[in-house]
DNA sequence: GTGCTTGTTGGCCA
DNA sequence: GTGGCCAACAAGCA
């Protein structure tokens, strides 16, 4: 589930859950995939009787600091979430990690396991964090870079180069699409292919998708919709894609689903042509 | 049982 | 060295 929006709005649960408070107690599943390459008991240690000051989400990623310089950086993978639980919550199956306040228990919870938790300590964020490449709502994502990334990745479908990380960082499958569906280009198309007002486009609707998804998904301010999806338009494509005879909202055509750059990847042929008439 | 799944990575090959 | 493709990771669901 988790892409750029649905990482803030995780974000946001705990941040509101939990901000300046204290954690009593830390759970965890010491051998769950999840810590590979992190040290659980130093993370236990560092955490216990550590209070919660700050956080923000980059990407698909999250980084919760904690005073004395701690740092915890969570990735939700294919079907991680987070969740803010009653202070006696009893861990379930794919309860990874539980950080247990006066007020409540927060839950990083993962079944596919695809999701992953750093720990860092020191004064500065870590470097797995700096190093995520400039937010798409940042001024550093203009048209020239995404201009340039796509004549470098001129052979691939632009669909593919989408979920590139190092220069779409937070975009997924679904945002993707929508993207694409928005900017009327068939995903197949290859990125070298693309005419300069098409650049100019996607580009644009890169950063509109990015804030209507922030805005509609992890909502505004202090405000934070009861779930996620609760607010999305039934006019975007996110809500067709996967029903079977789901239809463009724009067009009303039939659309179209098929593998590619090794993902599911939906279309309105109405709307998104691989050739120019 | 089969065939999917909103993600990332490493290995292979051109 | 660079870029593109694909399998693998693991569990749940229809």
């Amino acid at each position: 589930m988790p892409e750029l929006a649905e990482a803030e709005f995780f974000r946001k649960r705990w941040h509101l859950a939990a901000r300046g408070q204290k954690i009593t107690v830390v759970q965890t599943h010491d051998r769950a995939k999840i810590f590979r390459g992190t040290g659980v008991p130093v993370l236990r240690r560092a955490l216990t009787g550590a209070r919660f000051v700050g956080s923000e989400a980059r990407a698909k990623q999250m980084l919760f600091r904690f005073n004395g310089g701690a740092w915890l950086g969570v990735h939700l993978g294919m079907s991680g979430e987070l969740r803010a639980e009653p202070p006696g919550y009893t861990p379930q199956k794919h309860d990874h990690l539980v950080l247990t306040t006066k007020r409540h228990a927060l839950v990083f919870t993962d079944p596919r396991m695809f999701g992953r938790v750093q720990f860092h300590r020191g004064a500065e964020p870590p470097s797995w964090w700096t190093k995520i490449a400039p937010a798409i709502l940042s001024d550093a994502f203009t048209a020239e870079l995404i201009a340039s990334f796509l004549r470098r990745r001129a052979r691939a479908p632009i669909k593919a180069v989408l979920l590139m990380q190092e220069r779409f960082p937070g975009i997924g499958n679904w945002m993707a699409d929508e993207i694409l569906w928005r900017a009327a280009i068939h995903p197949a198309r290859l990125a070298g292919s693309l005419s300069v007002a098409e650049t100019q486009k996607l580009w644009r609707e890169c950063r509109r998708v990015c804030r209507l998804a922030l805005d509609t998904i992890a909502g505004r301010g202090d405000h934070l919709p009861p779930d996620l999806n609760v607010n999305i338009p039934r006019t975007w494509l996110f809500w067709h894609r996967w029903a079977e005879g789901g239809r463009c909202p724009k067009s009303c055509c039939l659309l179209v689903r098929e593998e590619i750059g090794g993902r599911t990847t939906c279309w309105s042929p109405a709307r998104q042509k691989l050739t120019l008439p």
